[in-house]
DNA sequence: ATGACATATGAGATATGA
């Protein structure tokens, strides 16, 4: 089964170059953040004629994640746990059902956190803490379940070409890597680096200013989290990021594992 | 350097992103 994850800055505006990599990568499950829309705004009837369901947490203009599948999505889960007063559509859980088994696949827009001395950086930490305490629930089934999505976290130096350039920004923070540390300590995998553990210049996001796409300026904040049980089935993993050189990109570039 | 560049809203300028 492949899985994809992908912000995608707004679906509206991206739903051509989102499509041409459906075709492209065929992927069986994708997880999209900042879609932009409310749900009923979401082209859930343009991907079914692509033969992909879609389960979405929709919000105006900001934030609004989504999960398409060529499987049967169940037991959906919309919004994280731990703050009742959280109005941003950011989390969105389904389990797929492939036939075989069955894998639970959450999709996050973690918030960005800057600036670090207004209040988006608590929520912003306060919404990781969350997380971690959402994981350590899903630890306890002892199933396959795969955390896919932007966590707006640079994890080492290594996942930035420039990493002085990220010193005293929210997604690169000693506070906000020790966090992620921490979620990671849990006992789950980082797809990309089990795989591809010294690897360079390898990005999720290129920002649109300053030419970061050309000087390959970029750092690697899309992420996918295994499970033991899904890590156990960990084949591929590929950043493709050949997409951002499309027409009209999104800043981001999908992510896709096999499991 | 608080900008560049892009998106949504709404019809000009502002909020947000990373």
């Amino acid at each position: 089964m492949r899985v994809a994850t992908w912000n995608v800055n707004s679906i509206k505006a991206h739903f051509d170059v989102v499509t041409r990599w459906l075709g492209e990568a065929r992927p069986d499950v994708v997880c999209l953040q900042e879609i932009k829309c409310e749900d009923q705004n979401f082209p859930s009837a343009a991907f079914e004629e692509l033969n992909y369901g879609a389960a979405v947490f929709g919000q105006k203009t900001y934030n609004g994640v989504a999960i398409l599948s060529k499987f049967p999505l169940e037991n959906i889960v919309r919004g994280l746990a731990g703050d009742a007063s959280d109005e941003q559509s950011r989390y969105i859980q389904a389990t797929v059902m492939d036939g075989v088994r069955s894998t639970t696949v959450a999709c996050i827009y973690l918030p960005n956190g800057n600036p670090i001395d207004s209040p988006k950086y608590p929520y912003k930490l306060g919404w990781m803490d969350r997380l971690i305490a959402h994981t350590k629930g899903l630890l306890k089934q002892e199933e396959a379940f795969v955390l896919a999505g932007d966590y707006n976290a640079i994890p080492k130096a290594i996942d930035a070409k420039t990493p002085s350039q990220w010193v005293n920004d929210a997604l690169f923070l000693p506070t906000t890597r020790a966090k992620f540390q921490e979620l990671q300590a849990l006992g789950l995998t980082d797809a990309f680096r089990a795989l591809h553990p010294t690897a360079t210049n390898q990005y999720t996001f290129y920002d649109y200013q300053a030419g970061a796409w050309q000087k390959e300026n970029g750092i690697r904040i899309d992420h996918m989290m295994l499970s033991p049980q899904a890590a156990d089935r960990l084949v591929a993993a590929n950043i493709e990021k050949h997409v951002r050189g499309w027409e009209k990109p999104s800043d981001h570039v999908p992510f896709v594992i096999e499991l």
